[in-house]
DNA sequence: AGCTTACGACAACACCATTGACGTGTCATG
DNA sequence: CATGACACGTCAATGGTGTTGTCGTAAGCT
């Protein structure tokens, strides 16, 4: 097979297609992300994102070699959303933290494409960014090469496998979703005390707290954990 | 569309395929999820099944009334065999830890399945003895409860979305899995000093690190701000 | 022994991603 | 301003997917 993909940058002629539209990367991406905001991930295919687009399918592979170079450049997109706008202070603690609560709300802006997104690695400009910028805030913190690693590994793994699974929660249709908390509610409120004397006790507070993500709670104890990793300062 | 699923249960009649086989739902489950570890997530198609069952692609749909059905059914599976066996040593740290990754462990058993099951809540007895054990520990080690329902939801959710996270990496086709660890080296590798001076500094240790998973680092530290979080007992 | 019907088989449908061939409109060159 | 090259949109075809309407037959009841 020839190669067909002239990469964006490179790119000079750009002639319309029968219905008039102009493609680009960029109207591919944000057509297809709105493909899938309205329509579900599983509205995503090639056929329906070349007619969403007004052209015909086969046209989107000059503009990307698969359907899984798209989706990278999906995940790229989002991963660039989280990050538009945001400054360090200088504080590592507090510059995690706003990086890991930005990357969980914008996968949840756009839960369907988050799930199909979530888990990859890009290699793209907005993916190689955030890398590059959490390392720094972990070295010039103080920890040590190995250690900056292994953390940047453990945060971002992290907020991205919550970013995955509250999406995934958000994804459901909305009567399933109710269907949920309610089984929620009957399965674990009725639990009898003498099988169940744990979950009997602390069923109010459970209830409670399951209703939000604990994404928020969980970040803090990692930021408290690798707090007690840095070494003193001084 | 005239249902065509039997009960298992109310099943009397048991024809042979042309080939020889008898059918029932176990030998179903079983053979896919033989089909899986063998040939690779992609490898489970409702053709492929049948296939290797030796009967009509078809004749699936007298047991499971779509393939949504099936994977249930082999999620179920897999979660009845991941609690097999294990007992609770009384050292709530390590009881956690083996919990955590006996839970991702099982997961990673069969990602396919694993994708399905763990953004699911079931209500059904694995999980509420799951939920009963946890908060077991936490309680008997000294937690409060307000606490113990924070931290509770904060490690089950942090084992579920990492299983869930590198259970998709393993469920993806196999291109996109090379693909995916082909960019670290392609992309991270050969980023400038000048553009990417932290990515430059430490890419050995980034490429060795990314290989496994994050998850057994972020649960010890999860475990390390919990233990810290703990009241002084005696 | 005969009847009912469950269940396996067949064939078809609608959809999917991908690719080779083709021709036309666009742009760089002169 | 004309021209030639070729980028890129289009067409058509291939081989895959899940799913379903229909049918005959053999299993198991009476």
């Amino acid at each position: 097979m020839v190669e067909r993909v002239v990469p964006e940058e490179r790119r000079q002629r750009r002639r319309p297609t029968k219905q008039g539209a102009v493609l680009s990367e960029r109207l591919i991406v944000e057509t297809a992300l709105r493909l899938v905001a309205q329509h579900g991930a599983e509205a995503l295919s090639v056929r329906r994102l070349g007619a969403a687009l007004g052209a015909d399918p086969s046209a989107l592979y000059r503009y990307f070699r698969n359907t899984d170079a798209l989706l990278l450049a999906l995940a790229d997109e989002l991963i660039g959303r989280a990050q538009e706008g945001w400054r360090p202070t200088g504080d590592w603690r507090a510059d995690l933290r706003a990086i890991g609560l930005r990357i969980h709300a914008s996968y949840q802006s756009n839960p369907q494409a988050a799930l199909l997104a979530a888990h990859r690695t890009t290699g793209r400009v907005h993916e190689t960014r955030a890398v590059e910028t959490i390392l720094g805030i972990l070295r010039s913190a103080g920890f040590p090469d190995p250690l900056a690693v292994r953390v940047y590994h453990a945060f971002v793994d992290q907020a991205l496998a919550f970013a995955a699974q509250d999406a995934a929660a958000l994804a459901l249709p909305a009567a399933a979703q109710e269907a949920d908390a309610e089984v929620w509610h009957q399965a674990y409120g009725r639990l009898p005390a003498d099988t169940h004397p744990n979950v009997a006790a602390t069923f109010p507070l459970l209830a409670a707290d399951m209703r939000g993500s604990g994404y928020p709670f969980a970040l803090e104890l990692l930021l408290d954990a690798i707090a007690a990793r840095l070494p003193a300062a001084r």
